[in-house]
DNA sequence: ATTTGTTCCGAAACCGGTTTCGGCAACGGC
DNA sequence: GCCGTTGCCGAAACCGGTTTCGGAACAAAT
């Protein structure tokens, strides 16, 4: 590992690292002319100091420009005034197109409490472990933001079980029914969206609406089925088992769902996605049976990727706010961290309805379109 | 800031905080019967202490599983074991699909030196001096990679001034001619691709090619249209100043810069793109003309954007490794801030050819062209 | 006038490491 | 046999903060 091993050269008094000129405690506590206990305390606010040394030294050490180390508070504290986020890379899209903007939220949110993100990657979920583990070892934040979770998640479990704080992105235990008691999370509600998509369609003149789900695994995938079937009973529709996909977890897949949905005796007039994504393969699905998205096709997805306004027709879809996410995850984390209590560090959000083209009353009939498909499948 | 005082309750001993079960360095002293001081000298490889017990001490330390608290080392050494990368978040375009490989390239490096990535964004130019000179205050890293150069970049003159390590992605100076003398960096050279794209074009049988570049304020932008008018100094064929854009920083400009290209006198029967992002843009400029991407007009891209194989006809392009980039700038970074010289950690790799539907032998030469396009302007 | 509390602050220990400095033992040279 | 090296290690200072503990000064109560 170390292999240039370190030289000594007696008596070669090296210059002290002298750190930039930084201002330490010590010089605020000289300039000020009492101890650096007191300074200690007074910026910390402990009731111990009176009012008026507390502002004299604040006004000071602003002045001064005194900033203290976060490590170096550390190695009292135990806390490193950091919160971590570990991405999954394992998926089968590595191409997130929101987690610029998603830490961008993060990192403003834990700036303005003076806190900073550490970053890592994980590789598979054995790797995750580790790479937790590791992050908790060498202590190089305080809690973490848990992103994408699963219907039962071995980081909460590994978390839990070292007592560290975590903020979810996500519920668990799919539903309000609380599994973990003292959790703090922040969540898009997705079942609200596809709820509203249900009705939306049947506005429009829809009976048969298909749906095509995402990966089974994360629990927002469970979120969003229930939103759809619950928004086929608001609306008295009957629920077709054969119009229930789930699991498309890319684009390609999102085609093969659409075309199995498309070749039934009575195919959809339209469709509901869980993802964009799956809702942009649909594209290639439809029009390759010499369909028309929008007309005797509709299709409505979720997430708002930037692709779904350049594609044609452009995308109909509910766009989430992921800046805004990171932005209330981070602060959520770092409350909790603070103490506050876990049960009312929660927040629900709503995703937003983009009206684009991809959706507009059915052309034709489901037997209609049930003919019409029929034809080109022979051509 | 900090409303609630911390109130003192007398006698009252508080539990002290006992970090997690962690082993530090005086455990394994005392487990080793011998000084702390010599345990921290044979864990950082003095030539002070002796080759056995050398050994003895790392094979206790493993056996015990110690890892020692980098914010503790960093009291004393100065160093936080952390590299920092500041995004910047007001790019027209914040949805980069390449973040996420680039972040697990370089989390992955910086882990195989046991470091760890702290990462943050800026709003504008003046908001990042203020974010990198808060990471450096409070020593949040040891230094910096910076993604995007630009020809003159106000992050290299604050860091310099400073003194504080960093890597860039890119190169400055516009050119093999290096500006800075100690300076490291890794890049992929665009130059090297735009000019083989010219020489493809032109064995395709194109003899008019047109260049849609990116922003100048990068300076990738300078060198990948260098390239491009070496690729046609290195054909022979003389280069028509009509046929150069520069500035498509959006799909939209790229819509916009295609359009301008196509309407001239002798439209180009190819177009070569500095970004895939305008050239994706050209889809929509090229199919409202009637003309068909691939036939009509040829388009060659770069970056190999996940969008570029979804597109019909999918984007002939040059591949960046972004994932290979992360981690080769990470590991040159922590390389250099560990003593190694900086004029020695620079890289150059090559982009990779991704060879799809939209160039081909031109269908018509550029005098058709103009004709065809007159007519579909009329219609 | 003494006792009892409060209020406010300083001295010193402490956190987990690193680094300096000095000293002991063994060794080689004369 | 004495002396100067050399190899190896321990004691203690140090880094920049936080926290404990005790005590001085002053006010209030007896």
């Amino acid at each position: 590992m170390n292999t240039n091993r370190i030289t000594l050269v007696k008596g070669q008094t090296s210059s002290s690292p002298k750190i930039g000129g930084r201002v330490t405690i010590n010089d605020l506590a000289r300039h000020l002319c009492m101890s650096k206990s007191t300074v200690s305390r007074a910026l910390n606010g402990y009731s111990d100091i009176s009012e008026s040394t507390c502002r004299r030294v604040e006004r000071t050490a602003q002045k001064l420009g005194y900033r203290p180390l976060s490590h170096a508070q550390a190695i009292r504290t135990g806390r490193v005034r950091a919160i971590a986020l570990v991405l999954q890379n394992d998926e089968p899209d590595k191409h997130n197109p929101f987690l610029q903007e998603f830490l961008a939220g993060a990192c403003e949110a834990a700036s303005d409490f003076g806190w900073t993100v550490t970053i890592s990657t994980a590789k598979s979920d054995q790797d995750m472990d580790a790479v937790l583990n590791r992050l908790i070892e060498e202590r190089k934040a305080d809690g973490f933001i848990l992103p994408r979770t699963k219907v039962t998640d071995p980081r909460v479990k590994l978390l839990r079980r070292l007592g560290v704080p975590y903020t979810m992105f996500g519920r668990t235990g799919h539903g309000q029914k609380q599994i973990e008691p003292d959790v703090s999370w922040f969540d898009i509600s997705g079942e609200t969206a596809m709820h509203d998509a249900v009705l939306r369609l049947v506005d429009l003149g829809h009976h048969r609406i298909g749906y095509v789900g995402s990966d089974p695994e994360f629990n927002y995938s469970q979120l969003r089925r229930e939103g759809f079937t619950q928004g086929l009973h608001t609306t008295k529709l009957q629920a077709d088992p054969d119009l229930l996909r789930k699991g498309a977890r890319t684009r390609d897949e999102g085609t093969a769902e659409t075309r199995a949905l498309l070749q039934l005796d009575q195919p959809p007039t339209a469709i509901v996605y869980a993802t964009d994504m799956a809702a942009l393969g649909a594209y290639k699905a439809i029009t390759e049976l010499g369909l028309t998205v929008g007309k005797d096709v509709s299709v409505i997805g979720y997430d708002g990727v930037p692709e779904s306004q350049y594609v044609r027709p452009a995308l109909t879809t509910y766009d989430v706010d992921t800046r805004m996410a990171g932005e209330r995850l981070a602060s959520l984390l770092v409350r909790q961290i603070r103490g506050e209590p876990a049960d009312q560090l929660r927040e629900l959000q709503e995703a937003q309805l983009i009206e684009r083209d991809s959706d507009g009353p059915p052309a034709l009939s489901s037997t209609e379109l049930a003919e019409k498909i029929q034809n080109s499948d022979l051509f």
